[in-house]
DNA sequence: TATGAATGAGCGTTCATTCAT
DNA sequence: TATGAATGAACGCTCATTCAT
């Protein structure tokens, strides 16, 4: 791996990891993040397969490249908007996002793999895309007609914890008689709104 | 695979699957669940590839019927419990389930990945788990001090969902300062708790 | 590798072994050893790769199956002919091995590489035909009108050892104004001829 | 490559060098010769792997640096010696060579290959090792008691030729159960003796 | 001279799964 | 049912060497 140490990473070193992420991108584009294939990645990045390895410690390495910073625009577009002003709101500001993740089993199977857990020294896209996942929704909870007893950043935790049930449970034999989007209403219902 | 139809299934068969997971058991209890080789299984079986996957769909299948009794013994001690007074003894109730689904990250995956997901048609036993979870903490819960206007079933889904949560924040890096039990336990107030 | 124990030995087994070895054979018959890549002897063979490594460690065991046999036939040739006569004619019957030999810097590598050595274990063609080397030229030198006083034996032996000099000095830089096969005869009357 | 013309050899590039040929010798006291990497050796040397190569034409040319001179030494120690009085003698007075050149299969290796070999140009210090090998064996065979009746350059080449043979037979599974030693004692006595 | 990213081409591996016997 | 050789399709690796800066 090109050395990352403090002094300058040179442009080449830059240039080449772009192309990579590039010729990545279209691959995924046209067929899937699970039909990408190294191979077809370095051929049409014109690039030796070494270099690849020498780039990224493995394919699951480019894989959080790629997905990650899908998840952050989809948390970016999420932060132009207007807080929610109930739990449909949310819901309805939530579901591109979702969408994204549910796309393809293999997609989720990668965010969770890397929902931070992996290895603690390298701290992933994805696992910081989980931190920003707070930052995003917090303030975001805060202003809306949501419980006040707990902290945003519980509130949105606990957004977190139930998207990834909804999500599981939408590639569960045994729930998917309910659409994700009405499973996710109830139970942010019952998380966000304060009891009567 | 064999038959399991209404016929006698033969002495054979039952005894080649036993001394399979025996096999498994104990190659399991040497080096982890990852590390178990469906190569190693036979081979300290003394039985032939081939009859491997006579007796287990895939390697998978195998994998649930070790795990998923396992899962099962901790909701057995569980259900034998009184039902928890307050959220304290619910943590305390759940913590060797969750010491079980922690020991190693691949145990986690494959809950996760079977939480009824897998296969649409065989509901294999880690997903009859998850349904017994919420029967078991259904009614359990229905007993304690907690909410009561949602439904018990629901009431049981969040736990779950906040037992996930946990557990992945548990293998993430950025929150590995605060013990996984603590967060539990913050998780557990704010859900089941009627808000003051 | 497919199992060595005591019993049968499939028959496809063998089938699939020598339809390796025949492949790989036509390959080096039209492009020489080195040439010889692993990828296009399973193509050709229509075997997968991952059975090309099920029958030989790697490609150097497979080169041993393809080199040894073919020391052995010209070991074989040799032990047609009448026992010599003379220096002369020990060289003469010598070149067809010695011009295998140094026919390609990568065969006379290979050879080295197992003659004998390599693994204790494992005792490939080559080696075997270091020994049979000595079975061969040991009869045959006794019969000839050469030097008494040792066994044949090691008299075979130095015929080996002066061989080996002669070839490497052949792919010598400061030797190769002289012909190998006169090296080879000043050797072999050196050491063979009953001093004067 | 520096300069190896009339004009001083500057002492950055003389620096560099020492400082490369030290840092390899270090890890071949480590790990041996077989286990050099170029990159450690950069790396131990605190330079860049193309500096590497501005003063080798490549690995191998390391390799000499570092088995030459040793073999020189081996060479020098022996030349002090005085002339053998007899086969016993020789072989004592050649077993630490030969204790190096069998330290790892790796080193026989090399210096079989550069036994001259390898560059038709270069004539590198392993091939002069060779030459200096005969100069010094020569006149010292010439004074012992060995066969008058062929050269003494003749005489030095076939004791090259049994070393190797020895060797070779030490790495071979084959004759193991015979010392190198007694071995070479025994190609030697057959080889120098007067015939009686 | 020095730098170090890039090269490259093939090797060996992986290992659950299949299928002919 | 049992057998075990064969499959397959990437992946990851190797690592000396080159070359533009």
């Amino acid at each position: 791996m090109p050395k990352t140490g403090m002094v300058k990473v040179q442009t080449r070193t830059l240039k080449t990891r772009a192309k990579l992420i590039e010729a990545a991108q279209v691959v995924v584009d046209e067929a899937g993040y699970e039909a990408l294939r190294v191979e077809q990645v370095v051929a049409s990045a014109g690039v030796a397969k070494g270099t690849f390895f020498a780039h990224f410690k493995d394919k699951d390495a480019l894989m959080e490249q790629l997905i990650g910073p899908k998840v952050d625009s989809y948390l970016d577009a999420i932060e132009t908007l207007p807080a929610p002003k109930d739990v449909e709101g949310l819901v309805q500001a939530l579901m591109p996002l979702v969408g994204f993740m549910t796309s393809e089993r293999y997609v989720f199977d990668v965010i969770l793999r890397h929902s931070g857990a992996a290895a603690k020294e390298t701290i992933g896209p994805i696992a910081q895309n989980f931190q920003r996942t707070g930052m995003v929704l917090g303030p975001w909870l805060a202003m809306g007609p949501f419980r006040k007893d707990i902290s945003p950043e519980l509130l949105a935790d606990g957004v977190g914890a139930f998207l990834i049930q909804a999500m599981a449970l939408h590639y569960c034999a045994l729930h998917n008689e309910m659409l994700m989007q009405d499973q996710l209403r109830i139970y942010l219902n019952a998380w966000l709104m304060p009891q009567a």
